[in-house]
DNA sequence: GCTTATAGTTAGTATACTCTAACTCTCATT
DNA sequence: AATGAGAGTTAGAGTATACTAACTATAAGC
C-alpha cells in the first residue's frame, strides 16, 4: 500500500458514515474523526482532484467508484484485523483502533494469512 | 505508545546492529535503513538530546539505559509479530516488513494477546 | 606534501498532515 | 432588515521526517 493513509482513512470514514445516515457531509466528518472542519476540508479538496469522491451543491459526499474500492478494501482490512485481534482476547474499543491504524499499512500477503486464519477457525 | 515512530526505530536498528558489529556509527546505520547520512546525524542529535544515546570522540554510538529499555521493547515486539505473521503462512520477509511498521503502532493490551497466544502454541 | 575517500555536520528544501483564525454564504428567527 | 447559527473555504503556522548540497575533519595512498 502507499501511504496514502490519511487518505484511506478518510475513505473509509465516508464509506461508515454512508452506511449509518442519508447524506454524508465534511462537517459529519469532521465530528467523526475529531478533526478541524478545515482539515476536513482540504482533505476532501484532494480527494476531489484525485476523483475519489464527489460533492453536490450542496455539501453531500460521494464515493466514484474508484473511491468506494479503496474504502471498501480498507474497511474489509479494518473488520479482519479487529476480528482477528478480539479472538485474541483484545476488547473491541482497543481492537478497533489498532485495526484503524494496522490497516493501513499491512501487507496484502499478511492480511491474506490473517484472513484465511479466521475463515479455519469459523469451520 | 507515543508517536516517536522514528525515534523507535533508530534505536532498534542500533541495538540489532551491535548485535552484529563491535561497534555502531551513524554511517552504518543509514546503510542499514537507506537513509541519507545527514538524516541520520540528524536523528541522532535528538536521541542524544533525549538522553537515549551516548556518542563517543570517535564517532561510536551506544544505547544509554533508557535508550536500551525503549530499543529492546521494540525489538521483542518486531520479534513476536513476525514470528505471529510467520506462523499464519507468511514469508519471513514480509513477515519483517510489516513488523517493522506494526511494532510502532500497536497498543500493549493487543500486544500482550498476540504474546499469550504464540506461548500458547509452543506449548 | 597533496589528493582522495570516508565520516559527520549544517542550512535550506520538500512533503504530509493537522491546527488556528478569519472570512463567506445561506438560512431561520426575531 | 438584522442577528446568529451552521457549514465550508482559505491563508498561514507548526510538527515530523527525510532530502540535497555544501562544508569540515580525519586518515590513507601516492
Amino acid at each position: 500500500m502507499a501511504h496514502n493513509e490519511s487518505a484511506e482513512n478518510y475513505l473509509e470514514t465516508i464509506l461508515m458514515l454512508s452506511h449509518k445516515r442519508p447524506v454524508v457531509r465534511s462537517v459529519d466528518i469532521a465530528n467523526e474523526l475529531g478533526f478541524k472542519k478545515s482539515s476536513v476540508s482540504i482533505a476532501m479538496k484532494n480527494l476531489r482532484e484525485k476523483n475519489h469522491i464527489t460533492v453536490t451543491e450542496e455539501g453531500f459526499i460521494y464515493l466514484t467508484e474508484a473511491g468506494r474500492e479503496i474504502a471498501e478494501m480498507v474497511y474489509e482490512r479494518h473488520e479482519v484485523i479487529s476480528e482477528c485481534l478480539v479472538r485474541l482476547g483484545v476488547s473491541k474499543d482497543i481492537a478497533d483502533e489498532d485495526a484503524c491504524r494496522i490497516e493501513h499499512i499491512l501487507s496484502d500477503e499478511s492480511f491474506d494469512a490473517i484472513k484465511k486464519a479466521l475463515k479455519a477457525l469459523d469451520k
